[in-house]
DNA sequence: TGGGCTATGTTAAAAATTTCACATGATTAG
DNA sequence: CTAATCATGTGAAATTTTTAACATAGCCCA
């Protein structure tokens, strides 16, 4: 799926995997076409939003009849990359950290945690979901036996600069990270922040707003 | 802490809780006082982006000088209304919900989850971290007597709309959900998503694209 | 104590993003 | 087969958000 313009918003990115989201239930509950007026209701975003967002990497809508849902949704999740396998390296085999290798919604969508490391020699050597934890200094080598392309931190804040080097130095170009706390990479490498604590702040934040209204 | 100005764009709120993460590393780390410049250098934001976030609130800094980061700190907690103690309930004790009634973090940052609910009647009366689960249609009796504001979702995707439900109907006013599907409710309810793929799908989308570069 | 220095707060410009409006082209009913 | 209908794709307008520029005000040193 080629990229039809330059830049592509970030925003857009985000609102592309909401659809999908969406279009996923659409295909379980047997709806074979959507217009984009219903799809943004469903998504809560505006219709012209979507067929911009859409135009970005071509033309999949037919006039006067609206997306093809299973159609459309293959030809987003080609856009973005996640129409094939992702394989992912654990860092941190913490509570969140088991958390996630026992959930099987990973698997599900692409994303293949085949790695699980940890710098606890209590927890190295464990089984964690089928996985054994090793030592994160075997990290380099691991992920180049297993084809490893994106890292998960699920360390505490303090450890989560460490992971990163670790994650970095074995050539890993994607990282995830639940650590709440900001980590350097250099330039060639995305990370993205899982943090909640942005979420219950923004809920703090709108629950105080109504409050003080009244 | 009164809002100086209308409307608070909600990047703004995103930026602010990345501020306070970093604010808190550099008052562990001793540092007294910070410029814009270099605050923004560590949230990898411009300098002025972090004058005009603040200027929403209120006048923090001194000229010539900077910002007194414990001071900021404070400050910017209040504006957010996380310069307190906010109750919460987590509804779907599976993997992620055990691993975040553990998730010592959640206390330390003012968001106390004080009941633990799901359906399933075989992990009702179970304990976890201290904590009782409790049948999700005592809910509403619960949020009641517990004086709680905010929930938390950790069910499947299947079961997202219906622990919504229970959670509007005891008056909870601001969701975290964590299940991957949309969820919907009325207009006066506030809803975060927590939702790994995005963040997935973003780096994958990131990494496919570079790829594809070469 | 006063002048230079420095970083804020703010106003104005620039950029990015969202929304609107409509021409285009496909579908469907008569 | 034709005409009416409908929803897309797109270019232009409106809005929002970000960045730059600078006047202002507090610190620090001579």
């Amino acid at each position: 799926m080629p990229v039809k313009s330059e830049h592509i918003p970030r925003a857009t990115i985000k609102r592309l995997a909401v659809y999908v989201q969406v279009l996923e239930n659409l295909i379980r509950e047997g709806t074979d076409v959507i217009s984009s007026e219903l799809l943004a209701k469903a998504c809560a975003v505006n219709p012209s939003q979507i067929r911009k967002d859409l135009a970005y990497f071509g033309e999949f809508g037919v006039r006067g009849l609206g997306y093809y849902v299973k159609e459309l949704n293959t030809s987003i999740k080609s856009a973005l990359g996640v129409d094939r396998v992702w394989r992912c390296a654990l860092v941190g085999v913490g509570n969140l950290g088991k958390a996630l290798l026992n959930h099987h919604e990973f698997k599900l969508r692409g994303f293949h945690i085949v790695g699980a490391f940890d710098c606890d020699p209590f927890k190295i050597g464990e089984e964690v979901s089928g996985l054994e934890v090793v030592c994160t200094r075997r990290l380099k080598e691991k992920v180049a036996e297993l084809g490893i392309e994106v890292g998960i931190i699920t360390t505490p804040p303090e450890r989560a600069q460490r992971a990163t080097g670790h994650l970095v130095e074995a050539g890993i170009k994607g990282i995830l990270t639940f650590a709440p706390t900001r980590i350097a990479v250099p330039d060639h490498v995305f990370v993205e922040y899982v943090d909640f604590f942005h979420h219950l702040y923004a809920l703090a934040f709108n629950l105080t707003l109504i409050e003080d209204e009244q």
